[in-house]
RNA sequence: GGAGGCAUAGCUCAGCUGGUUCAGAGCAUCUGCCUUACAAGCAGAGGGUCCGCGGUUCGAACCCGUGUGCCUCCA
């Protein structure tokens, strides 16, 4: 805002408050119109048209009635307090809003000379030489005993020659810097502090803006800048022999989050609401969240929320600037605060009230009132927003709002839980006695790969526009979502979009494949076709269920970068890998009609899965899937339900077609290489029927069932099955050997532990039956699986 | 200085009520493939002192204590 105005010439001096507030408006528009954009393309299902802004005329009533409100009820005050101030913005500040960052500085140690001494003086350290204009105490431990001499007498401030006592109070640590504190009220809110204990005097030296004011009396700092002060005060300082060192220090120093000023603390009247007071009156603003009534997630966020709240202060919300909902507070001639009210008119009469009280009141006359300059804190108005988005001051009982509150979830990031979660939850119970929200999501905070947060100042985030030219908007969301688990930081890389567009890129292809197959009746296709086609859909079927049941449980905990795992993983490698594969025809065949009815009943429920993280390809799949009506789209259409689908169970199928790839892989052979196998089976029946499925998968010529190994065979182990190779080449016997000499190792070690705890007596007796039993079977297991590989060495 | 959180594969993270089919996933890496949907791909593989040390327990990535390191908030 400001630079807009900058670039168009305008001095914010130059203009009055109505034509700032013109200009405000125009940016406003322009902006926020910007952010709107930026989430229509990345594809956020909003209610657009319930778009509302904090300033809109309802909105900004509401504001107001709610401060009068506060302040008929006690919990608003004005009152002179120390403020974080921002001398570039020149308003005051919340706690909140102040961001603390660590500082390389220097500790100056300060020789102030005794008053009824010539020779003698007291050192004091300090980080902020320029304050001592401003200083009116010297502060000892009482129990230190280097000082107890001094205490009640009285020092010289340097240049000033101003005599200040030397108090004793055990807020001085003893172990810090001389021992010895210079005391400033004006300028450091513990100093401020003592000030009050001790009657102390306030000089303050600094106007808004940061520069010394006449109270520094000294004529060689009035009118500078309290940085430049700082560098001119040490150099006069040394020279006056003053300086007794001079050493570096790290200290934390507050800056503005809007200016990056270094704030400066000072003594300002500002509006208050007195939080103590609220939170008593508000017990379920902390009961809730502890009690799970409000969840977060993640539920470590508790503790921060909690930790907050138990040590709340007062919230300033005043702010001298221009943009945002006036104070409504009016004054007479003499500043004097006469009425909070919404009105001029309704000020006036409040006046004239308490006038007519006092008997000896000569005159009703109207008096002549101002409204309060300042306007309130941004955050003033947004903790009322689920209630005065839906007109609820105005209208409680309004069918929206009723409908629409408490809503469901807040997503949010995790640095505004205490500007805008918790406030919100205040305004809910005190205006309609009910929490706002029954989940708070917390998001991760967007890094780069340095750790460092995504800035405009840094300029390390990339243009989200930009990004979804580079990897679509689906790219750009799946590659995000799906590596942020709530509450944890995003670092950002290019790759994890990659994945994203890849991914698209999947899905477009398989639909490709799909919708290319020539479909012809079922009746001209061969039985063993047909029927490995309907295995491979039973199959399916059950694994869809499954992961439909997995993935509400994701939901259920609020797993996002889970839940959608499961759903790459179901589509890439259980719908793509596997199942795809298994039913595509030879190339140039077609493809019966039945199977190709289901597939494409598959992929629109793997669409719908799919379309809260990826909208726009999967509604364009879905379009293209069947002919629609008009009006008809995938985000109205109903979310899958899991059926009672069970999968038949193909692991030893798909280990035999794995260990098969595994070892052309291992021996260097072409997939196009066919060769028979043979199998010795417990139970053939799992085999049998998927003969079909295996040699079209594993590019197997013949299956053979066996009772015994065939001469010359490879042996490749599928559970407690025997699956043989006859290979015409040249096989390593010793790498062999050795191989699964390895494994028996292994399973002969496994053996032992698990012997271990079943011949421990405490293991039977305490452990659960069930686990047990457990034991016993992986005990059987790995005993089959030995003697499987034994009898294949001839040992 | 105070409070809270975290530490598992190269990276980002799962791992529920302690129980070796529990040491996992994705990405990255490596090997082999231009196999008619897809090389932005396919088929495989390797990779870990579960931060160190103590304790509780029949049994610890998980519970307790302690040390170290990182992050956040507050003063």
């Amino acid at each position: 805002m400001v630079q807009m105005l900058r670039e168009r010439g305008i001095k914010k001096s130059d203009l009055s408050r109505e034509d700032f507030l013109k200009y405000a408006w125009e940016w406003k528009e322009k902006y926020g119109g910007i952010i709107l954009d930026q989430l229509k393309k990345l594809g956020a299902s909003c209610d657009w048209d319930r778009t509302r802004f904090t300033m809109e005329p309802k909105l900004s009533e509401a504001v107001i009635d709610v401060f009068i409100d506060l302040y008929k009820k006690g919990l608003i005050y004005r009152g002179l307090r120390m403020v974080n101030w921002d001398p570039l913005g020149k308003t005051a500040l919340s706690d909140e809003e102040v961001i603390h960052k660590e500082v390389q500085s220097k500790l100056y140690y300060i020789k102030y000379k005794m008053a009824d001494s010539s020779k003698d003086f007291v050192t004091i350290a300090t980080t902020r030489p320029e304050t001592i204009l401003a200083d009116v105490a010297i502060c000892v431990n009482p129990n230190d005993e280097r000082f107890k001499s001094i205490v009640g007498k009285k020092v010289l401030v340097p240049f000033l020659n101003r005599e200040i006592p030397v108090i004793a109070d055990d807020y001085v640590a003893m172990d810090f810097g001389t021992g010895c504190l210079k005391v400033t009220p004006a300028h450091d809110v513990n100093d401020y502090a003592l000030g009050q204990k001790y009657n102390l005097p306030v000089i303050d030296i600094l106007d808004e803006s940061g520069f010394l004011n006449a109270a520094a009396e000294d004529a060689r700092y009035i009118g500078k800048d309290r940085f430049a002060v700082r560098k001119q005060i040490v150099i006069d300082l040394e020279e006056a022999g003053h300086i007794l060192k001079i050493e570096e220090y790290k200290n934390q120093v507050g800056t503005s989050e809007r200016t990056g000023a270094v704030i400066e603390p000072r003594l300002s009247l500002q509006w208050w609401i007195d939080m103590k007071k609220f939170m008593e009156k508000n017990p379920q603003v902390l009961e809730s969240v502890m009690n799970d009534e409000i969840k977060f997630h993640p539920a470590k966020m508790k503790n921060t929320y909690r930790h907050w709240l138990e040590n709340i202060k007062d919230w300033c919300i005043s702010r001298q600037l221009w943009w945002g909902q006036r104070i409504p507070a009016w004054y007479d001639e003499n500043n004097q605060l006469v009425a909070v009210a919404k009105t001029e008119e309704e000020a006036q009469q409040i006046a004239q009230s308490k006038n007519s009280q006092q008997p000896e009141a000569s005159s009703q006359r109207p008096l002549r009132l101002h409204q309060d300059e300042d306007v309130l804190d941004t955050w003033f108005s947004s903790w009322l927003w689920p209630i005065s988005v839906f007109d609820g001051f105005e209208n409680p009982e309004n069918k929206d709002i009723k409908h629409f509150y408490p809503t469901n979830d807040l997503v949010t990031a995790p640095e505004i839980m205490f500007f805008w979660v918790a406030r919100m939850i205040m305004a809910g119970y005190e205006y309609r006695g009910e929490k706002p929200f029954s989940n708070v999501y917390y998001t991760g905070i967007v890094r780069d790969k340095q750790r460092r947060k995504m800035s405009k100042s840094l300029g390390n985030s990339p243009d989200p526009l930009d990004l979804i030219k580079q990897f679509g908007a689906d790219g750009v969301r799946m590659g995000m979502l799906i590596c942020s688990p709530a509450g944890n930081d995003i670092l950002y890389d290019d790759s994890q979009v990659e994945q994203g567009r890849n991914f698209a890129n999947k899905i477009w292809n398989a639909f490709r494949l799909v919708k290319g197959w020539e479909v012809k009746p079922d009746a001209g296709f061969a039985k063993e076709i047909l029927d490995a086609n309907v295995l491979s859909a039973n199959w399916f079927a059950g694994r869809l269920s499954q992961a439909l049941l997995d993935i509400e449980d994701k939901y259920k905990d609020y797993r996002l970068s889970e839940a959608l795992m499961s759903i790459y993983k179901l589509i890439w490698d259980d719908f793509c890998a596997w199942y795809l594969e298994m039913i595509k025809p030879v190339y140039g065949e077609p493809m019966n009609e039945s199977t190709y009815q289901t597939t494409l009943g598959f992929f629109e429920e793997l669409m719908k899965l799919l379309h809260p993280f990826m909208p726009f390809i999967t509604e364009e799949i879905w379009q293209n899937m069947a002919e629609r009506k008009a009006g008809e789209s995938i985000c109205i259409a109903n979310y899958p339900i899991p059926s009672k689908a069970i999968s038949p169970d193909l692991s030893r199928v798909f280990e035999t077609i794995q260990q098969i790839r595994n070892l052309r892989n291992a021996k260097g052979l072409s997939p196009k290489e066919v060769f028979e196998i043979s199998i010795k089976a417990n139970d053939k029946g799992l085999y049998l029927p998927y003969s079909f499925l295996i040699q079209k998968l594993a590019n197997v010529s013949a299956i053979h069932f066996v009772d015994a190994q065939p001469a010359g065979s490879t042996l490749l182990p599928v559970d407690t099955d025997e699956v043989f190779v006859v290979l015409n080449l040249q096989i390593d016997e010793a790498a062999e050997r050795e191989k699964m000499e390895k494994e028996i190792a292994y399973l002969e070690g496994f053996m032992k532990s698990v012997n271990a705890k079943l011949t421990n007596e405490k293991f039977v007796a305490n452990a659960k039956p069930e686990l047990v039993e457990k034991e016993r079977q992986k005990k059987a297991d790995a005993s089959a699986k030995i003697d499987v590989l034994r009898k294949s060495l001839g040992v």
